[in-house]
DNA sequence: CATATTTGTTACCGATTCGTCCAAAATTCA
DNA sequence: TGAATTTTGGACGAATCGGTAACAAATATG
């Protein structure tokens, strides 16, 4: 009895992520998104509230997807340093191999909106969580950081700086080199 | 046979940086601007020319001082581990000591302006070239780095990785606890 | 003192922002 | 077919944006 929806929400939801993750919350205006999705405001106001509304709804769907995907390289088989080498590859092939220079939507966020914006901040807080306890169930994998959860925190602490700060990297578009050796080392400290 | 100048040009370029650097280009208006140096418009525009200038201006005067601050600690004396301990416990000190959760603006700049806007993107390039020689130098005050530069390189590569991740992390308002223990690994990694 | 030049202040400009409102067209189900 | 609901589209508004022009105040030099 009414008019079917011409779209799939999710998708939407992903062009309106990608918007965001490339050009962040303030560069990005509801042209540039009527554009990505093709949609009008009204419908897209009428979907996802405001345009706050929007990017905390985006980056939810970065969690759900991007982050999680992240997290199941981390969970799959193999060593604790098979792990981080498997996650930390990926990171710098997709930047080389695609020429994927978005960065992290959630590292992005945590930079250019979580300080200015309460909803954004306890977002990023949430979604940062949950990356730590990815990275320490990781090194959980392997002795002797499955036992000694002292080291095992100090390890992962410096895992989730390295990743953060190597996915800036990519956004500020160092030379392929570069990452590769931080990831080197970096998976050579595991 | 002119009216002097009110004010001293490099103080408020200062704390014109300092307002790019809490709220970043797009978030910052030139009211804010104003407020933040006690001029007005005119002043501001004759002397540095229009928003983009003042952003870049603000940029170099970071990277005169706060990144040459910076690289002044890893060009001390002592081991190359006490050099990059320094850098490293100063970064974390300074964010929960005195509640400076400002970040790295050259790391700021590289995730929200670099990608969008040519002028930053070199601006930000040339001042990474300066952190990662200082970087380098650093590590090349003690074996094997000294003699070794493939290993030196390598492991430039992850500090420099670790030191920006370490600084959105306290942008991100990371506890004091996983700041601490990034940095233990960090430097008991060199 | 007078003139020249810079600074400081106010007003204003056009463009763009996000968001709302309203009406017409489209489409599915009863 | 008619009722319900969505999309589309434009118009609109209040606010803010960056930037410019014009004018008054102040001061150094002649």
């Amino acid at each position: 009895m009414a008019r079917p929806r011409g779209f799939e929400p999710d998708t939407a939801l992903a062009q309106i992520k990608d918007a965001f993750w490339r050009r962040g919350f303030d560069a990005t205006s509801m042209q540039d998104i009527e554009a990505a999705t093709g949609l009008k405001k009204q419908s897209l106001y009428r979907l996802y509230g405001d345009k706050r509304g929007m990017y905390l709804k985006a980056l939810d769907h970065y969690g759900a997807h991007e982050a999680a995907e992240a997290a199941a390289l981390l969970a799959g088989d193999g060593s604790a340093k098979a792990r981080f080498e498997r996650l930390f590859t990926h990171v710098v092939d997709s930047a080389v191999k695609d020429g994927d220079r978005r960065g992290c939507f959630l590292c992005n966020a945590s930079i250019d909106q979580a300080p200015v914006n309460d909803d954004t901040r306890v977002s990023v807080a949430r979604l940062m969580k949950a990356v730590r306890d990815a990275f320490d169930g990781a090194l959980a994998a392997s002795e002797p950081y499955k036992s000694k959860s002292a080291v095992r925190k100090q390890k992962a602490a410096l895992l989730l700086a390295s990743y953060f700060g190597l996915r800036v990297l990519v956004r500020a578009g160092m030379d392929e080199a570069v990452l590769r050796a931080a990831v080197r080392q970096a998976v050579a400290g595991i």
